[in-house]
DNA sequence: TTGAAAGCGCTACCAA
DNA sequence: TTGGTAGCGCTTTCAA
């Protein structure tokens, strides 16, 4: 049992060269009569013979794995972004080694790691790539996606949500629906997530002649998302709208209010951003604005396998603008789109 | 930019043989001069030079590589597993190729892809595992560990929560602070997880004279959980409290009670089986028993180890329990216990 | 359609 | 402490 079976021994079993047992196994069985395939088959199905892929990278060069550098595996929107990704990429028969990082500083200290195994490609989500980083990767002739981060790297492709008109769209739906005071809930200060919804909320309040925004740090967690909306309400004076940069927080600034003894949808709105599953519980009915994960992963591994055929092509950066989800957590809209969570 | 760099190139550059260049970046940089090493550094330092590690697995026929199969990545305990995971085989430099399967069936299939890329071991968590499946992955002398999933294969060692106990408990729970006619919220049928969790509790019951438990069906998702409930509660005689094979399920669960008009915790109780983080939030303040993660994944990485150094040491089940995380969802019972979610 | 043989980029052994 | 060299198990020419 303890022995690897190898394609020589299958030869031998066969009676025909381990060329042959080679050219069953890849090329799609061209180039061999039926009857050697037969043999080569049968002599493989007895010895439990199942080609070594480490060996068929090293000589073709191509590894057939994708890395994915992950760097909050368990904030709730990114277990589907993962799952989706993984079920894509196995659908175009590649695999996936998974790496995650605490911070952006052990990033690129993964990165390099993560170059050594020769992937084909690397995505990268929930991170920022320092300008090292993304010039060793360019080095290295590995293609870089980031996944739902904005980035200013040259040559180091992108795909996230429209964050800016998303932003602009919170701000619309407040303001429509008759509210004075939005406040904002910021997510974590150094990303272009958080930044690009703040700036296009903020712009278009003002826009619209709304210049006074309360404003709570939180760092994209149910907890700060509770303690900034604490926070903003018990200012003198409070606003009656919410905006939170992701659905989490919005989901923690809910439970916030509720402790406070105010009904939300009534006494207070709340908007969120992401549309993740626990968004459409009945306990919370949170009003939100998706993020369209299938076609931001799809966008990805188009631009990921472009990449690798096209290496020189130039890097690209895509946004995939989300839609309004109306359940009922701001006042005066009613829910008319379609509910399920996902 | 393209190209890569290998060692020999550096060898060259630094004006000394490939092996050196290999001694310096694989054992430690044991038996080479310092001056050697230096220029090594210096030449792999200025050429870029990255060790190729399918290189490296092939001359040393070890990969360093585990493989995580996963079925459901998305349901809110397995996020937490596997960035455990991560961290933890990151820490013992063991990388990670992740599949994800959509049922049992998919299994089967992946199970060899795996065992191709040779990975010096497979973690196999929320799936079971054929017995064709466990002969070809003892055949190829790879050794596999199921995570939260028991089995009666021989020769596969597993990790779970000690399910019977935690039936038990919840029964004795519900039995303790006066409920009268506890019902049963299943999870997938064809899990030990569930089946150990129902086992425990109605023989538990039995045993303390309660022979009526009502069941409903569910599959350890948020709306099987209100479905079952909603299914339940509109029976001839509703129960007065709810006992949910999975906490996703008891969310639901508690969602629906409320629409039917009933408080939770006080019309009646709940409790269910995980503590997910969601648990403790505000909405919900589940009473739930703990699956003790942290020490469960500690000891499925003892246990691959171990079958990595020793692959004909036998294989062993582990059982891990877990502890009673008291909130609000059970009347007449005060938390007491320090509360975070996790 | 087949087989022989030359790598792929490392590690590890052996001799110096 | 060094360098030379023989693999690791495949794929892929090249000739036959």
């Amino acid at each position: 049992m303890r022995k690897k079976v190898t394609s020589i021994e299958v030869a031998r079993r066969a009676g025909v060269s381990q060329s042959t047992v080679s050219r069953v196994f890849s090329s799609g069985s061209l180039n061999v009569s039926s009857r050697a395939r037969q043999q080569v088959l049968k002599a493989a199905q007895e010895l439990g013979y199942q080609p070594n892929a480490i060996a068929r990278m090293m000589s073709t060069r191509q590894t057939h794995i994708v890395g994915i550098l992950m760097a909050t595996i368990t904030s709730p929107f990114y277990p589907y972004v993962l799952e989706k990704f993984l079920r894509e990429l196995q659908a175009i028969d590649r695999q996936v080694l998974l790496f995650t990082a605490s911070d952006n500083q052990s990033i690129d200290d993964l990165l390099p790691l993560a170059l050594q195994y020769q992937v084909d490609a690397l995505i990268i989500t929930s991170a920022t790539l320092s300008s090292e980083a993304a010039a060793a990767s360019l080095r290295s002739g590995t293609p870089v996606i980031l996944f739902n981060r904005a980035t200013n790297e040259p040559n180091v492709s992108a795909v996230c949500a429209d964050n800016l008109a998303g932003g602009r769209l919170a701000a619309d739906v407040l303001l429509d629906s008759g509210h004075q005071r939005p406040g904002f809930v910021a997510g974590l200060q150094d990303t272009s997530t958080s930044q690009d919804r703040e700036r296009g909320f903020i712009v278009r309040l003002r826009e619209r002649g709304c210049t006074r925004v309360q404003r709570a740090q939180g760092h994209y967690t149910y907890e700060s998302g509770y303690a900034a909306a604490t926070d903003l309400l018990e200012r003198a004076e409070p606003p009656d709208a919410l905006f939170c940069a992701n659905d989490i927080m919005a989901l923690g600034a809910i439970d916030a209010i509720r402790a406070h003894g105010l009904r939300v949808g009534q006494d207070i709105s709340v908007i969120g951003f992401d549309d993740i599953p626990m968004a459409a519980w009945g306990a919370y009915q949170l009003t939100t604005i998706s993020q369209e994960v299938d076609t931001m992963i799809q966008r990805t591994i188009a631009l990921m396998l472009d990449r690798i055929e096209k290496p020189d092509a130039p890097a690209r950066i895509e946004h995939v603008s989300g839609r309004l989800i109306l359940r009922t957590s701001v006042r005066g809209l009613t829910p008319t789109v379609n509910e399920n969570g996902r």
